[in-house]
DNA sequence: CCGGATAGAATATGATCAAATTTTACGCTG
DNA sequence: CAGCGTAAAATTTGATCATATTCTATCCGG
Protein backbone atom coordinates (compact mmCIF):
# COMPACT_ATOMS: atom_id res chain seq x y z
CA UNK A 1 0.00 0.00 0.00
CA UNK A 2 0.78 3.19 -0.48
CA UNK A 3 1.56 4.36 3.20
CA UNK A 4 4.49 2.22 3.09
CA UNK A 5 5.99 4.13 0.55
CA UNK A 6 5.57 7.25 2.57
CA UNK A 7 7.20 5.81 5.48
CA UNK A 8 9.60 4.66 3.88
CA UNK A 9 11.04 7.54 2.69
CA UNK A 10 10.81 9.33 6.26
CA UNK A 11 12.14 6.58 8.23
CA UNK A 12 11.81 3.37 8.80
CA UNK A 13 10.39 2.87 12.13
CA UNK A 14 8.47 0.01 13.45
CA UNK A 15 5.16 2.14 12.74
CA UNK A 16 5.15 -0.53 9.96
CA UNK A 17 3.72 -3.12 12.20
CA UNK A 18 0.79 -0.95 13.22
CA UNK A 19 -2.23 -1.54 11.91
CA UNK A 20 -3.44 0.56 8.94
CA UNK A 21 -6.30 2.10 10.48
CA UNK A 22 -3.96 3.53 13.00
CA UNK A 23 -1.24 4.44 9.75
CA UNK A 24 -4.53 6.08 8.28
CA UNK A 25 -4.93 8.31 11.69
CA UNK A 26 -1.57 9.52 12.25
CA UNK A 27 -0.97 10.22 8.74
CA UNK A 28 -4.39 12.25 9.02
CA UNK A 29 -3.00 14.16 11.62
CA UNK A 30 -0.25 14.99 10.22
CA UNK A 31 -1.90 16.49 7.43
CA UNK A 32 -4.14 18.29 9.99
CA UNK A 33 -1.76 19.38 12.34
CA UNK A 34 0.69 20.83 10.06
CA UNK A 35 -1.93 22.08 7.78
CA UNK A 36 -2.18 19.84 4.63
CA UNK A 37 -5.69 20.26 4.88
CA UNK A 38 -7.64 23.53 4.43
CA UNK A 39 -10.66 24.41 6.24
CA UNK A 40 -13.70 23.88 4.91
CA UNK A 41 -12.53 21.42 2.89
CA UNK A 42 -14.47 18.53 2.62
CA UNK A 43 -13.24 15.34 3.44
CA UNK A 44 -14.07 12.06 1.86
CA UNK A 45 -14.06 8.16 2.31
CA UNK A 46 -13.71 7.18 -0.86
CA UNK A 47 -11.15 10.26 -1.85
CA UNK A 48 -9.09 8.76 1.37
CA UNK A 49 -9.13 5.06 -0.30
CA UNK A 50 -8.13 5.79 -3.61
CA UNK A 51 -4.93 8.54 -2.25
CA UNK A 52 -4.01 6.55 -0.02
CA UNK A 53 -4.14 2.91 -1.19
CA UNK A 54 -6.08 1.13 1.46
CA UNK A 55 -9.42 0.01 2.55
CA UNK A 56 -12.56 1.76 3.30
CA UNK A 57 -12.70 0.02 6.74
CA UNK A 58 -9.49 1.57 7.63
CA UNK A 59 -10.11 4.94 6.71
CA UNK A 60 -13.73 5.35 8.41
CA UNK A 61 -12.01 4.21 11.71
CA UNK A 62 -9.72 7.01 10.82
CA UNK A 63 -12.17 9.33 10.62
CA UNK A 64 -14.13 8.33 13.65
CA UNK A 65 -11.67 9.24 15.94
CA UNK A 66 -10.70 12.50 14.55
CA UNK A 67 -13.89 13.42 14.59
CA UNK A 68 -14.18 12.65 18.13
CA UNK A 69 -10.76 14.68 18.57
CA UNK A 70 -12.91 18.14 17.23
CA UNK A 71 -10.25 17.57 14.15
CA UNK A 72 -13.18 16.96 11.85
CA UNK A 73 -17.01 17.70 11.90
CA UNK A 74 -20.05 15.58 11.16
CA UNK A 75 -21.67 18.19 8.49
CA UNK A 76 -25.06 15.84 9.96
CA UNK A 77 -25.56 15.19 6.00
CA UNK A 78 -22.86 12.12 5.68
CA UNK A 79 -20.66 14.93 4.98
CA UNK A 80 -17.32 15.44 7.26
CA UNK A 81 -15.35 18.54 7.06
CA UNK A 82 -12.30 20.32 8.40
CA UNK A 83 -13.43 22.81 10.46
CA UNK A 84 -13.81 26.08 10.34
CA UNK A 85 -13.33 28.60 13.12
CA UNK A 86 -15.65 31.05 15.16
CA UNK A 87 -14.57 34.13 16.79
CA UNK A 88 -15.99 31.97 20.37
CA UNK A 89 -14.41 29.00 19.14
CA UNK A 90 -10.93 30.65 19.21
CA UNK A 91 -11.54 32.78 22.42
CA UNK A 92 -12.59 29.59 24.09
CA UNK A 93 -9.42 27.40 22.98
CA UNK A 94 -7.47 30.40 24.29
CA UNK A 95 -9.05 29.56 27.60
CA UNK A 96 -8.53 26.10 27.71
CA UNK A 97 -4.84 26.10 26.10
CA UNK A 98 -3.81 28.55 29.19
CA UNK A 99 -5.39 26.33 31.55
CA UNK A 100 -4.25 23.59 30.65
CA UNK A 101 -0.74 24.45 29.32
CA UNK A 102 0.65 26.53 31.77
CA UNK A 103 -0.09 23.62 34.11
CA UNK A 104 2.00 21.11 31.92
CA UNK A 105 4.74 24.04 31.81
CA UNK A 106 4.80 24.50 35.46
CA UNK A 107 5.17 20.28 35.83
CA UNK A 108 7.68 20.09 33.28
CA UNK A 109 9.91 22.42 35.23
CA UNK A 110 9.59 20.63 37.70
CA UNK A 111 10.96 17.77 36.38
CA UNK A 112 12.85 18.01 33.59
CA UNK A 113 16.69 17.70 33.48
CA UNK A 114 19.22 20.02 32.55
CA UNK A 115 20.20 17.54 28.94
CA UNK A 116 15.92 17.86 28.08
CA UNK A 117 16.81 21.87 28.52
CA UNK A 118 18.92 21.19 25.53
CA UNK A 119 17.35 19.23 23.64
CA UNK A 120 14.85 21.92 23.84
CA UNK A 121 17.09 24.87 23.02
CA UNK A 122 18.45 22.65 19.88
CA UNK A 123 14.64 22.43 18.63
CA UNK A 124 14.39 25.94 19.30
CA UNK A 125 17.25 26.73 17.17
CA UNK A 126 16.13 24.62 14.41
CA UNK A 127 12.42 26.85 14.40
CA UNK A 128 14.36 29.73 13.65
CA UNK A 129 16.23 28.83 11.02
CA UNK A 130 12.44 27.67 9.50
CA UNK A 131 11.41 31.21 10.46
CA UNK A 132 14.61 32.68 8.64
CA UNK A 133 13.92 29.99 5.39
CA UNK A 134 10.18 31.42 5.47
CA UNK A 135 9.40 27.11 5.90
CA UNK A 136 5.67 27.49 6.79
CA UNK A 137 5.15 23.91 6.87
CA UNK A 138 8.55 23.47 8.53
CA UNK A 139 8.03 25.92 11.14
CA UNK A 140 4.67 24.38 12.56
CA UNK A 141 6.33 20.54 13.33
CA UNK A 142 9.09 22.28 14.96
CA UNK A 143 6.55 24.40 16.78
CA UNK A 144 4.60 21.16 17.53
CA UNK A 145 7.53 19.12 18.31
CA UNK A 146 8.66 21.92 21.02
CA UNK A 147 5.69 22.12 22.67
CA UNK A 148 5.17 18.22 22.44
CA UNK A 149 8.21 17.81 24.26
CA UNK A 150 8.33 19.97 26.89
CA UNK A 151 5.09 18.84 27.84
CA UNK A 152 6.19 15.02 27.54
CA UNK A 153 8.11 15.85 30.98
CA UNK A 154 4.99 16.83 33.24
CA UNK A 155 4.27 13.75 33.93
CA UNK A 156 0.78 14.13 32.94
CA UNK A 157 -0.80 11.97 29.90
CA UNK A 158 -4.30 13.31 30.91
CA UNK A 159 -3.73 16.70 30.14
CA UNK A 160 -1.35 16.26 27.37
CA UNK A 161 -4.25 14.25 25.65
CA UNK A 162 -6.60 17.23 26.16
CA UNK A 163 -3.70 19.89 24.99
CA UNK A 164 -2.93 17.61 21.48
CA UNK A 165 -6.92 17.42 20.92
CA UNK A 166 -7.02 21.34 21.04
CA UNK A 167 -4.19 21.68 18.83
CA UNK A 168 -5.68 19.73 16.56
CA UNK A 169 -8.80 21.77 16.68
CA UNK A 170 -6.73 24.69 15.41
CA UNK A 171 -4.23 23.20 13.15
CA UNK A 172 -5.93 24.21 9.79
CA UNK A 173 -6.36 27.33 10.95
CA UNK A 174 -3.17 28.24 12.14
CA UNK A 175 -1.93 27.09 8.93
CA UNK A 176 -3.99 29.78 6.75
CA UNK A 177 -2.95 32.56 9.21
CA UNK A 178 1.14 31.42 8.88
CA UNK A 179 0.84 31.01 5.08
CA UNK A 180 -0.58 34.63 5.00
CA UNK A 181 1.40 36.50 7.24
CA UNK A 182 4.90 34.78 6.62
CA UNK A 183 6.77 33.10 9.41
CA UNK A 184 8.19 36.44 10.16
CA UNK A 185 5.82 37.86 12.30
CA UNK A 186 5.10 34.61 13.76
CA UNK A 187 5.26 34.50 17.81
CA UNK A 188 8.50 32.70 19.72
CA UNK A 189 8.41 33.03 23.48
CA UNK A 190 10.11 29.71 23.26
CA UNK A 191 13.53 31.61 24.46
CA UNK A 192 11.48 33.15 27.89
CA UNK A 193 10.03 29.69 28.42
CA UNK A 194 13.53 28.14 27.63
CA UNK A 195 15.03 30.63 30.82
CA UNK A 196 12.51 30.08 32.78
CA UNK A 197 13.28 26.48 32.57
CA UNK A 198 16.88 27.13 33.46
CA UNK A 199 15.71 29.19 36.10
CA UNK A 200 13.51 26.00 37.76
CA UNK A 201 11.27 29.07 37.93
CA UNK A 202 7.61 27.40 38.01
CA UNK A 203 5.54 30.68 37.49
CA UNK A 204 8.08 32.27 35.16
CA UNK A 205 7.59 29.27 32.75
CA UNK A 206 3.60 29.17 33.36
CA UNK A 207 3.54 33.26 32.28
CA UNK A 208 6.07 32.75 29.36
CA UNK A 209 3.92 29.68 28.18
CA UNK A 210 0.78 31.59 28.21
CA UNK A 211 2.09 34.73 26.51
CA UNK A 212 3.09 32.03 23.61
CA UNK A 213 -0.22 31.00 23.20
CA UNK A 214 -1.98 34.30 23.76
CA UNK A 215 0.13 35.70 21.12
CA UNK A 216 -0.09 32.85 18.42
CA UNK A 217 -4.14 32.39 18.93
CA UNK A 218 -4.95 36.03 19.06
CA UNK A 219 -2.60 36.39 16.00
CA UNK A 220 -5.23 33.46 14.89
CA UNK A 221 -8.10 35.33 15.79
CA UNK A 222 -7.68 38.55 14.40
CA UNK A 223 -6.76 37.28 10.77
CA UNK A 224 -9.54 35.06 11.07
CA UNK A 225 -12.01 38.31 11.68
CA UNK A 226 -10.56 40.16 9.05
CA UNK A 227 -10.17 38.15 6.61
CA UNK B 1 -31.95 -4.75 15.39
CA UNK B 2 -31.87 -5.04 19.11
CA UNK B 3 -30.71 -1.80 19.14
CA UNK B 4 -33.79 -0.17 18.00
CA UNK B 5 -36.06 -2.32 20.60
CA UNK B 6 -34.10 -1.01 23.54
CA UNK B 7 -34.30 2.88 22.00
CA UNK B 8 -38.51 2.06 21.78
CA UNK B 9 -39.00 0.74 25.04
CA UNK B 10 -37.25 4.37 26.48
CA UNK B 11 -38.48 6.61 24.61
CA UNK B 12 -39.28 7.11 20.89
CA UNK B 13 -37.08 10.18 19.66
CA UNK B 14 -35.86 10.39 16.29
CA UNK B 15 -32.63 8.85 16.91
CA UNK B 16 -33.99 5.75 14.44
CA UNK B 17 -32.90 7.94 11.35
CA UNK B 18 -28.94 7.91 13.09
CA UNK B 19 -26.93 5.84 11.24
CA UNK B 20 -26.26 2.44 13.68
CA UNK B 21 -22.33 3.32 14.34
CA UNK B 22 -24.22 6.64 15.91
CA UNK B 23 -26.60 4.87 17.44
CA UNK B 24 -24.02 1.99 19.21
CA UNK B 25 -21.40 5.10 20.01
CA UNK B 26 -24.40 6.31 22.51
CA UNK B 27 -25.66 3.20 24.15
CA UNK B 28 -22.09 2.37 24.77
CA UNK B 29 -21.52 6.14 26.00
CA UNK B 30 -24.60 6.00 28.58
CA UNK B 31 -23.34 2.18 29.37
CA UNK B 32 -19.75 4.22 30.57
CA UNK B 33 -21.07 7.12 31.83
CA UNK B 34 -23.65 4.98 34.16
CA UNK B 35 -21.22 2.31 35.15
CA UNK B 36 -23.02 0.13 33.21
CA UNK B 37 -19.53 -1.42 32.56
CA UNK B 38 -16.80 -2.13 34.83
CA UNK B 39 -13.08 -0.76 34.96
CA UNK B 40 -10.73 -3.31 33.55
CA UNK B 41 -13.54 -5.04 31.84
CA UNK B 42 -12.43 -6.44 28.28
CA UNK B 43 -14.73 -5.08 25.14
CA UNK B 44 -14.74 -7.01 22.34
CA UNK B 45 -15.99 -6.40 19.16
CA UNK B 46 -18.02 -9.75 18.74
CA UNK B 47 -19.06 -9.43 21.74
CA UNK B 48 -21.07 -6.38 20.65
CA UNK B 49 -22.02 -7.17 17.53
CA UNK B 50 -23.74 -10.32 18.96
CA UNK B 51 -25.38 -8.49 21.83
CA UNK B 52 -26.43 -5.61 20.19
CA UNK B 53 -27.42 -7.43 16.94
CA UNK B 54 -25.38 -4.95 14.85
CA UNK B 55 -22.75 -5.64 12.23
CA UNK B 56 -18.71 -5.10 13.20
CA UNK B 57 -18.19 -1.96 11.42
CA UNK B 58 -20.49 -0.08 13.08
CA UNK B 59 -19.16 -0.92 16.31
CA UNK B 60 -15.13 -0.95 15.22
CA UNK B 61 -16.03 3.01 14.53
CA UNK B 62 -17.98 3.51 17.95
CA UNK B 63 -15.22 1.96 19.43
CA UNK B 64 -12.96 4.08 17.82
CA UNK B 65 -15.00 7.16 18.89
CA UNK B 66 -14.66 6.09 22.47
CA UNK B 67 -10.91 5.58 22.72
CA UNK B 68 -10.29 8.84 21.03
CA UNK B 69 -12.42 10.22 23.97
CA UNK B 70 -10.30 8.20 26.43
CA UNK B 71 -13.62 6.28 27.62
CA UNK B 72 -11.81 2.67 26.44
CA UNK B 73 -7.88 1.82 26.27
CA UNK B 74 -6.54 0.28 23.25
CA UNK B 75 -4.13 -1.79 25.17
CA UNK B 76 -1.58 -2.50 22.51
CA UNK B 77 -1.94 -6.44 21.76
CA UNK B 78 -5.10 -5.59 20.33
CA UNK B 79 -7.33 -5.80 23.36
CA UNK B 80 -9.78 -3.28 24.51
CA UNK B 81 -10.63 -2.49 27.82
CA UNK B 82 -12.30 -0.26 30.28
CA UNK B 83 -9.48 1.76 31.95
CA UNK B 84 -8.87 1.70 35.41
CA UNK B 85 -7.55 5.23 37.15
CA UNK B 86 -4.12 5.55 38.68
CA UNK B 87 -4.11 8.09 41.88
CA UNK B 88 -2.37 10.14 39.84
CA UNK B 89 -4.68 10.47 36.40
CA UNK B 90 -7.45 11.60 38.88
CA UNK B 91 -5.41 14.50 40.35
CA UNK B 92 -5.03 14.99 36.72
CA UNK B 93 -8.78 14.79 36.06
CA UNK B 94 -9.64 17.14 39.47
CA UNK B 95 -7.62 19.98 37.86
CA UNK B 96 -8.88 19.86 34.16
CA UNK B 97 -12.15 19.79 35.74
CA UNK B 98 -11.88 22.85 37.93
CA UNK B 99 -10.49 24.48 35.01
CA UNK B 100 -12.82 23.89 32.95
CA UNK B 101 -15.90 23.55 34.48
CA UNK B 102 -15.74 26.52 36.85
CA UNK B 103 -15.44 28.75 33.66
CA UNK B 104 -18.16 26.93 32.47
CA UNK B 105 -20.31 27.41 35.20
CA UNK B 106 -19.34 30.88 35.25
CA UNK B 107 -20.71 31.71 31.40
CA UNK B 108 -23.56 29.90 32.29
CA UNK B 109 -24.21 32.34 35.49
CA UNK B 110 -24.18 35.03 32.91
CA UNK B 111 -26.72 33.71 30.33
CA UNK B 112 -29.20 31.41 32.27
CA UNK B 113 -32.83 32.69 32.55
CA UNK B 114 -35.43 32.24 35.55
CA UNK B 115 -37.00 29.26 33.61
CA UNK B 116 -34.05 27.07 32.79
CA UNK B 117 -32.95 27.25 36.87
CA UNK B 118 -36.06 26.35 37.67
CA UNK B 119 -35.96 23.01 35.75
CA UNK B 120 -32.41 23.15 37.12
CA UNK B 121 -33.98 22.89 40.69
CA UNK B 122 -36.27 20.05 39.30
CA UNK B 123 -33.30 17.92 38.42
CA UNK B 124 -31.88 18.23 41.34
CA UNK B 125 -35.21 17.26 43.59
CA UNK B 126 -35.46 14.19 41.20
CA UNK B 127 -31.60 13.58 42.29
CA UNK B 128 -32.48 13.55 45.95
CA UNK B 129 -35.08 11.61 45.60
CA UNK B 130 -32.43 8.72 43.80
CA UNK B 131 -29.98 9.72 46.91
CA UNK B 132 -33.16 8.57 49.12
CA UNK B 133 -33.92 5.66 46.97
CA UNK B 134 -30.24 4.40 47.23
CA UNK B 135 -30.66 4.33 43.32
CA UNK B 136 -27.20 4.72 42.12
CA UNK B 137 -27.49 4.17 37.99
CA UNK B 138 -30.46 6.84 38.72
CA UNK B 139 -28.17 9.25 40.84
CA UNK B 140 -25.38 8.94 37.97
CA UNK B 141 -27.80 9.65 34.98
CA UNK B 142 -29.27 12.97 37.08
CA UNK B 143 -25.91 14.14 37.77
CA UNK B 144 -24.61 14.44 34.39
CA UNK B 145 -28.10 15.79 33.71
CA UNK B 146 -27.67 18.21 36.07
CA UNK B 147 -24.16 19.51 35.28
CA UNK B 148 -24.54 19.11 31.22
CA UNK B 149 -28.14 21.35 31.71
CA UNK B 150 -26.33 23.85 33.14
CA UNK B 151 -22.94 23.97 31.28
CA UNK B 152 -25.62 23.79 27.93
CA UNK B 153 -26.09 27.74 28.57
CA UNK B 154 -22.49 28.44 28.94
CA UNK B 155 -22.52 29.05 24.61
CA UNK B 156 -19.43 27.30 24.97
CA UNK B 157 -19.29 23.96 23.10
CA UNK B 158 -15.44 23.37 22.68
CA UNK B 159 -15.44 23.37 26.65
CA UNK B 160 -18.42 21.34 27.04
CA UNK B 161 -16.90 18.85 25.11
CA UNK B 162 -13.42 19.00 26.93
CA UNK B 163 -15.70 18.40 30.23
CA UNK B 164 -17.90 15.53 28.71
CA UNK B 165 -14.57 13.52 27.98
CA UNK B 166 -13.37 13.81 31.34
CA UNK B 167 -16.55 12.60 32.46
CA UNK B 168 -16.06 9.81 29.97
CA UNK B 169 -13.04 8.86 31.56
CA UNK B 170 -13.86 8.69 35.60
CA UNK B 171 -17.44 7.38 34.55
CA UNK B 172 -16.96 3.89 35.22
CA UNK B 173 -14.76 4.39 38.84
CA UNK B 174 -17.61 6.72 39.96
CA UNK B 175 -19.85 3.74 39.44
CA UNK B 176 -17.71 1.47 41.40
CA UNK B 177 -16.79 3.90 44.05
CA UNK B 178 -21.07 4.71 44.80
CA UNK B 179 -21.94 1.37 44.81
CA UNK B 180 -19.60 0.74 47.56
CA UNK B 181 -19.94 3.47 49.64
CA UNK B 182 -24.20 3.74 49.01
CA UNK B 183 -25.76 6.97 47.75
CA UNK B 184 -26.00 8.29 50.78
CA UNK B 185 -22.58 9.70 51.30
CA UNK B 186 -22.48 11.06 48.26
CA UNK B 187 -21.71 15.01 47.72
CA UNK B 188 -24.59 17.33 46.35
CA UNK B 189 -23.01 20.79 46.33
CA UNK B 190 -25.99 21.45 43.59
CA UNK B 191 -28.29 23.61 46.02
CA UNK B 192 -25.46 26.03 46.42
CA UNK B 193 -25.22 26.34 42.85
CA UNK B 194 -28.99 26.83 42.32
CA UNK B 195 -28.30 29.66 45.30
CA UNK B 196 -25.39 31.36 43.44
CA UNK B 197 -27.19 31.46 40.37
CA UNK B 198 -30.63 32.65 41.71
CA UNK B 199 -28.19 35.38 42.76
CA UNK B 200 -26.22 35.94 39.43
CA UNK B 201 -22.94 35.46 41.23
CA UNK B 202 -20.58 34.41 39.28
CA UNK B 203 -17.63 33.81 41.52
CA UNK B 204 -20.06 32.08 43.87
CA UNK B 205 -21.27 29.74 41.51
CA UNK B 206 -17.85 28.84 40.37
CA UNK B 207 -16.75 27.93 43.96
CA UNK B 208 -20.26 26.02 44.41
CA UNK B 209 -18.95 24.09 41.38
CA UNK B 210 -15.09 23.53 42.47
CA UNK B 211 -16.31 22.52 45.90
CA UNK B 212 -18.92 20.15 43.87
CA UNK B 213 -15.81 18.30 41.97
CA UNK B 214 -13.38 18.34 44.87
CA UNK B 215 -15.64 16.23 46.81
CA UNK B 216 -16.73 13.82 44.30
CA UNK B 217 -13.47 13.52 42.76
CA UNK B 218 -11.78 13.43 46.25
CA UNK B 219 -13.57 10.15 47.46
CA UNK B 220 -13.07 8.54 44.33
CA UNK B 221 -9.39 8.84 44.78
CA UNK B 222 -9.56 8.09 48.52
CA UNK B 223 -11.64 4.69 47.63
CA UNK B 224 -9.36 3.74 44.71
CA UNK B 225 -6.22 3.66 46.96
CA UNK B 226 -7.54 2.32 49.84
CA UNK B 227 -9.41 -0.40 47.76
C1' DC C 1 -39.70 27.28 -10.40
C1' DC C 2 -40.77 22.72 -8.89
C1' DG C 3 -40.39 17.65 -8.96
C1' DG C 4 -38.75 13.26 -10.25
C1' DA C 5 -34.68 10.49 -12.23
C1' DT C 6 -29.89 9.53 -11.82
C1' DA C 7 -25.24 9.42 -10.30
C1' DG C 8 -22.24 9.25 -6.64
C1' DA C 9 -21.07 8.66 -2.01
C1' DA C 10 -21.86 6.74 2.61
C1' DT C 11 -23.59 2.96 5.42
C1' DA C 12 -23.75 -1.79 6.72
C1' DT C 13 -22.89 -6.79 6.19
C1' DG C 14 -20.48 -11.09 5.69
C1' DA C 15 -16.43 -13.42 4.24
C1' DT C 16 -11.60 -14.09 4.70
C1' DC C 17 -7.12 -13.66 6.57
C1' DA C 18 -3.90 -12.72 10.38
C1' DA C 19 -2.63 -12.43 15.16
C1' DA C 20 -2.83 -13.55 19.95
C1' DT C 21 -4.28 -16.13 23.75
C1' DT C 22 -5.50 -20.30 25.84
C1' DT C 23 -5.42 -25.08 26.17
C1' DT C 24 -3.43 -29.42 25.80
C1' DA C 25 -0.06 -32.73 25.47
C1' DC C 26 4.46 -34.22 25.76
C1' DG C 27 8.93 -34.61 27.83
C1' DC C 28 12.07 -33.68 31.33
C1' DT C 29 13.59 -33.37 36.04
C1' DG C 30 13.43 -34.04 40.94
C1' DC D 1 5.69 -41.32 39.95
C1' DA D 2 4.45 -36.47 40.30
C1' DG D 3 5.00 -31.81 39.01
C1' DC D 4 6.65 -28.26 36.24
C1' DG D 5 7.83 -26.17 31.92
C1' DT D 6 7.66 -25.76 27.13
C1' DA D 7 5.91 -26.19 22.61
C1' DA D 8 2.37 -26.75 19.37
C1' DA D 9 -2.49 -26.86 18.09
C1' DA D 10 -6.96 -24.94 18.50
C1' DT D 11 -9.97 -21.33 19.55
C1' DT D 12 -11.02 -16.76 20.01
C1' DT D 13 -10.64 -12.08 18.50
C1' DG D 14 -9.13 -8.41 15.42
C1' DA D 15 -8.20 -6.38 10.71
C1' DT D 16 -9.22 -5.76 6.09
C1' DC D 17 -11.76 -6.02 2.01
C1' DA D 18 -15.48 -6.58 -1.49
C1' DT D 19 -20.27 -6.17 -2.15
C1' DA D 20 -24.98 -4.78 -1.56
C1' DT D 21 -28.09 -1.33 0.10
C1' DT D 22 -29.58 3.26 1.37
C1' DC D 23 -29.36 8.00 1.27
C1' DT D 24 -28.22 12.68 -0.62
C1' DA D 25 -27.67 16.02 -4.00
C1' DT D 26 -27.72 17.49 -8.48
C1' DC D 27 -29.52 17.94 -12.96
C1' DC D 28 -32.89 17.91 -16.43
C1' DG D 29 -37.53 18.27 -18.09
C1' DG D 30 -42.11 19.88 -17.57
Amino acid sequence: MDLIKNKAVAALTDDEKRPVHEQVYRTLKSQILFGDLVPGQPVTIQGLTDSLGVGMTPVREAIRRLISDGALIFQGNRRVSVPLLSAGDIEQMIFARISIETELSRRSTANITNAEIDYLEKLDQRLDNMIADGDVSGYLRLNHAFHQALYSHADAPILVDLAERLWLRFGPSLRIVCGRFGTQSLPDRHKDIILALRDRDVEKAAVATAQDIEQGMGMMGDALNNG
